[in-house]
DNA sequence: TTTAGTGCAAAAACTTTGCAATTTA
DNA sequence: TAAATTGCAAAGTTTTTGCACTAAA
């Protein structure tokens, strides 16, 4: 079975059809989605509520990762976590590996980032 | 005067009340602050959409810069962009100098990022 | 005095929650 | 069959907007 899956079945969590059909669909995709767009390519079958209840859930598992773009959530689905940037003019998406561990910074423990990038894509640029 | 304050009026916008206040306000404080929070710290007297609107107009001018935790924007006023560091225990907060400017960052120019960072400081560690 | 800015109320957008009905294990 | 999950409707938050009134230049 699909490695996602398992590790949602070995957590404890059912593997339901609205689960499932999340999963099957980030797998399909290479970008960060919202919750609405989730929805909306699903067809407006399964409940948005549920959405964000699935994605809390594998956010949690470590499954899908989360980032933030203008106040608004993204998630994606990956075996590790990195970086987007997003073209301010055409919404262009490419994605950046993550380099920074942030062992740098003292004081603190179980550091976690997440980092927002935006710019201007070559295509843009050149019109 | 404030320096932040002759900024404002030199780029065509009125010095009022409400500004020299948030601006003031902001000075006084070292750390990033919800809108919210600066509506109650200056004693719910200025409107809060006021206050978004002012946020908005001094982040223009780089006055102010926007950072986003938990989906909620956190402003501080300061010459130059940098970061913080939210401890997710107790909410102490830290700066963290800006190191990249992402210019390894191939196919996209006029780069811009947030960074949002949170751990667990080292006071909340040792308990 | 003219124009920009404020306060108020309402709207918009995203996300969460309560609860009865359904599905999984 | 027991417990978790879903869909639906409603509520909660944060941020924005329209408009009449007020204040700045």
């Amino acid at each position: 079975m699909n490695n996602y899956l398992k590790i949602v079945q070995k957590s404890g969590y059912k593997l339901t059809k609205p689960r499932t059909k999340i999963i099957k669909f980030l797998e399909s995709q290479s970008m960060p989605l919202t919750a609405k767009s989730i929805y909306r390519s699903l067809g407006y079958k399964i409940d948005l509520s549920s959405i964000y209840r699935s994605l809390n859930i594998f956010k949690k598992l470590n499954i899908v990762f989360e980032e933030e773009i203008n106040r608004e959530a993204y998630y994606y689905i990956s075996k590790k976590h990195h970086h987007h940037i997003i073209c301010r003019k055409c919404g262009y998406i490419e994605c950046i590996p993550c380099t920074s561990n942030f062992s740098h910074v003292k004081n603190f423990k179980d550091i976690s980032h997440k980092l927002a990038l935006t710019g201007i894509c070559s295509k843009c640029a050149n019109e």
